[in-house]
RNA sequence: GUGGGCUUGGCUUAGUUGGUUAAAGCGUCGGAUUGUGGUUCCGAAGAUCGUGGGUUCAAUUCCCACAGUCCACCCCA
């Protein structure tokens, strides 16, 4: 057994894997881009505060799930959990409110999250998240929610359904909360016991419990979507209409709650039954107060968070055989000096080249240059060194031919 | 943080009702008379049987703890 091993939940990305997380991030980009959306790249870890402050002291991701250590005793940092108060952050800290608006951003990222792992959720995952910053209206909401539909089509995976809800503003959800409080109070007794203690802090989340009963006691709970104030109902209004308009389809579920405190209205969810208990994909929402809660000038602003390790999981993608353009196969000391000059010659070209690092027998050398995928080998041995020329072999076809050293750039001239 | 399953060479597995050299396929490396690959054939390397402890004359096989992994709860992407 090796003496070190990845971290619990941290995963190697390798050879194998790596050209489809490279085709996966060069698609988003593409995705992303093809709706105005730049790409920002923010420190991998915080201020342990902007966290605390953005994402809700009492949250879950708060209270268990962060990475915090202090740095030189004092300084107390955290690794990302979550892509949009960093965003925020940097909104606010490079007076992006003063450029123009809507200022739309993008992010492809590892992110942080002490969990238990398990099939879809790992400790170190990769999020590609977009925020619109900077716009009240639900065309903004429309868009963000379409660029997250754009990336499954993209990937062509159907087996994601949009739900969408609203989580009312700070005005109307202090009144439905009282009104929910009092509806779950009368059946306190029966709720499970993380219920219990959700009534206080977050008393929709009941609504979002697993546990069979609960779900029974809240199937005629008072929601909040009966409870939006006139601004917040016809915000949602509009989006319905909006998403209407570019056949966006999508159920409405009022309960969709969040988990992290800074949403406001709008909340939505890619979701799939194929990934276990991991449902959410692509999860998001508006967060008009996040910029002022962080010390920032008003911003409102709505995005999401994608997880590519659950994408990758739904997509069905395949890595591309391996390829090199050429291998230079010498069988003498001479041949293989001479085999690195033509190698960066080849390279210097712009082909992918490789050559004997192994001193291994011409045999030995096909294997491996057919291992590669290479096209062409080009074998070196004295007889042809002393013509000044190397022998070509395409291995596609098996032709065969002799031509001068000098003349490398001919294999590729038709 | 909680619960359950799993943990044998790089990978996928077999196996030992506890007892001399733990088996196979794939992969890797080498070879198959005259330095030329992908098929075939032959051979080699590679395993403290997850780690630590216990029971036993003897454990990889039984017991315990821990770790990792998978799944579920919780939570979320």
């Amino acid at each position: 057994m090796p003496n070190f091993t990845a971290p619990k939940g941290t995963n190697d990305i390798l050879p194998s894997q790596t050209p489809i997380w490279r085709q996966t991030e060069e698609k988003l980009a593409a995705i992303a881009a093809s709706f105005g959306y730049e790409e920002i790249r923010t420190p991998m870890f915080e201020d342990t505060n902007l966290f605390a402050r953005g994402v809700g002291e009492s949250t879950d991701i708060v209270t268990k799930e962060m990475y915090t250590f202090l740095h030189r005793g004092k300084e107390s940092l955290t690794l990302r959990p979550e892509g949009t108060a960093p965003v925020i952050r940097s909104y606010i800290e490079n007076g992006m409110h003063s450029d123009a608006q809507p200022v739309k951003l993008y992010y492809l990222n590892p992110t942080f999250r002490a969990e238990n792992p398990q099939k879809g959720r790992y400790r170190q995952f990769h999020q590609f998240g977009a925020e619109g910053i900077g716009s009240y209206d639900p065309s903004m909401d429309a868009e963000i929610i379409m660029l997250g539909k754009a990336v499954f089509d993209a990937f062509k995976i159907d087996s994601v359904t949009l739900y969408i809800n609203s989580v009312g503003c700070p005005k109307c959800r202090e009144s439905y909360y009282d009104t929910l409080r009092a509806f779950l109070s009368q059946h306190i007794g029966d709720l499970c016991e993380d219920c219990k203690s959700r009534l206080g802090k977050n008393p929709m989340r009941v609504l979002d419990c697993k546990n069979e009963n609960c779900q029974k006691l809240t199937q005629n709970a008072p929601v909040m979507l009966d409870y939006l104030c006139s601004e917040c109902e016809s915000h949602f209004e509009k989006l319905a209409e909006y998403l209407a308009a570019s056949s966006v389809e999508y159920t409405v579920d009022p309960k969709i709650v969040r988990g992290l405190d800074y949403y406001t209205k709008t909340a939505f969810e890619f979701k799939t039954d194929k990934l276990g208990s991991q449902s959410a994909v692509c999860a998001g929402g508006r967060y008009d107060g996040l910029s002022e809660s962080l010390g920032g000038p008003p911003a409102p602003g709505i995005g999401f968070g994608l997880g590519i390790e659950r994408l990758l999981l739904l997509a069905d993608l395949s890595a591309n055989e391996r390829y090199t353009d050429i291998y230079f196969a010498p069988t003498t000391d001479e041949a293989r000096l001479v085999s690195f000059k033509l190698a960066a010659k080849a390279r210097s070209l712009g082909k992918t080249v490789q050559t004997d690092t192994m001193q291994r027998s011409l045999k030995a050398q096909m294997k491996f240059a057919d291992k590669i995928g290479s096209v062409y080998v080009a074998i070196l041995t004295e007889e042809t060194l002393k013509a000044n020329s190397m022998t070509i072999r395409n291995m596609l076809t098996k032709e065969q031919f002799d031509i001068a050293i000098v003349d490398l750039e001919k294999i590729w001239e038709k």
